[in-house]
DNA sequence: TATAATAATGACTATTCGGTCACGTGTCAA
DNA sequence: TTGACACGTGACCGAATAGTCATTATTATA
């Protein structure tokens, strides 16, 4: 596990720093300090490898704006944090995300493609709950144009700070962002994108879908590494029971969940329990 | 000449759908329609395909953005017609805007780099004018901060556009951006680049230095091709020769220069030697 | 038409890459 | 000491690719 992470790090590293495709399996292991077959018992292929980085990542990104958007404070202050966050994540995962911005449309993995794409969908979703939250709904279809003046912003920073590293105050760089941002929310009249024109971008982006099926996944994969204390097995045993019901009792879900709440390695499953839960709680 | 075109075209067509890596000087020689032989008639290699597209679309964009600069209307105005030549840009280069927006090509040529450096340079320098031009010097030095907002909202409008092809009305992407941009240089207070951040910067990534030896190398380049008219094969002679004093004459450097003003293959070589004897004229 | 010059071809080479597998090597329990 | 087992190695394979070059096709010239 700890040789697997070794791997992705430093995979990470020379995919950013060059690209993908001319990184071959042997630079990495060169890299790591390990043979070309070590490799192979860690992964199952270099599309293995990807899919692996992109869904760690992703998941430490979603899990990290998810923090912010439950946050009991202000629209403005989450967007403040959201910034920040964004800039904290940036100089702890700069290839990652750069790999990622650069790689989107690149078809070598139909796997990774759809998981760039759901990873775009969910910080689109999470800006605009952001906006919602900080300009209410008077801002109306305006939104589209704002987000992509925020993400426009912080890509262009993001990039400034990125060519020309250095100690940088991102308090003040947020502050700043969020001050252009409430000034481009407040005082604009024009604009340019609308809901119709964003739909047809979002028909081509699906957003993630949780379903039980997907949670049962990631129970699978939890499952199957390290061995846990008795109370963690049981709770996740009774997890697998309830959501292979019919209609899984959501009171159960969410005690369950509150037994794994604390460890790292369940953050994910957590999550998407929690997403579950949330949205089976709408629709009733 | 013309099949060296159809090459570049071919494959930029290619690299945009796929990647530069994987795609292969067969792939372009067979939707060329050629055999792998006759590419390396035209290229010495593909990295010299590479240097050579990217030269190709970088005066072309700068030729265009001049032609605004040098438009005698309104900084505002000039704003307008700058964002709007930009995405007209986009329509008219889709293929290598969104290889360029996507690939890293750094890693792959040093020449490549050193032009992309300079191409980078020269945008911003480009914006900073403008800015000054619209906003005067009162909005002192948080140019920088609106500098890069305005890269930040072209790119991210840009980014969309390009990922989701359709026909937009630009005039209307041109009013929403020239209205963000006003609306951020009047109510901006806060301001995170300055002046010494931004030096840190032009170290790094330097200007273009238009030398005579620049401006022979390309004289060189254009005589190597196609045969031209007596007056104009005698007037790049008598350049040739003008730039080889010690101090050429301005007045016949431009002089000269307007007998190749009309077409199309000479347009760098005017821009530069403009260029070269603007900076000799503020010298003196 | 004959011959020289040029353009174009595609089989071939050398190299690289992803992936495999027979073969160590160290550890630990019996 | 033995043997079983997990961990790790790197030579090796087939496929793909950039680039070459002897040969052929085409055009220009006399």
């Amino acid at each position: 596990m700890s040789k697997k992470r070794m791997i992705m790090e430093k995979a990470i590293e020379l995919f950013s720093q060059n690209s993908i495709e001319t990184t071959s399996i042997q630079d990495i292991t060169t890299a790591c300090g390990i043979s070309k077959g070590a490799f192979y018992l860690s992964f199952k292929s270099k599309d293995d490898l990807l899919v692996e980085i992109v869904d760690y990542f992703m998941k430490k990104i979603i899990l990290k704006h998810n923090i912010v958007l439950n946050d009991p404070i202000s629209g403005e202050e989450k967007l403040r944090k959201f910034f920040y966050s964004n800039f904290k994540l940036l100089e702890e995962n700069y290839s990652f995300i750069t790999m990622s911005m650069r790689e989107q449309l690149h078809p070598i993995n139909d796997q990774i493609v759809q998981k760039l794409n759901e990873f775009s969908a969910i910080i689109d979703e999470t800006i605009l709950i952001l906006i919602s939250e900080t300009y209410g709904n008077l801002i109306g279809e305006k939104k589209f144009d704002l987000l992509t003046s925020i993400k426009g912003l912080m890509w262009s920073f993001t990039e400034f700070i990125a060519t020309h590293p250095a100690q940088y105050d991102l308090e003040k760089l947020t502050d700043t962002l969020v001050e252009k941002t409430n000034i481009l929310a407040k005082h604009s009249s024009m604009q340019f994108l609308n809901e119709s024109i964003w739909r047809s971008k979002s028909t081509q982006f699906n957003r993630i879908e949780i379903s039980k099926e997907k949670i049962l996944e990631e129970l699978e994969r939890n499952n199957e590494t390290t061995e846990h204390s008795p109370i963690i097995i049981e709770s996740l045993q009774l997890l697998k029971f309830e959501l292979h019901t019919p209609s899984p009792r959501l009171a159960i879900l969410l005690g369950l969940t509150a037994n794994l709440q604390q460890r790292d390695e369940f953050s994910w499953l957590t999550f998407l329990i929690k997403q579950y839960t949330a949205t089976l709680g709408n629709d009733s």
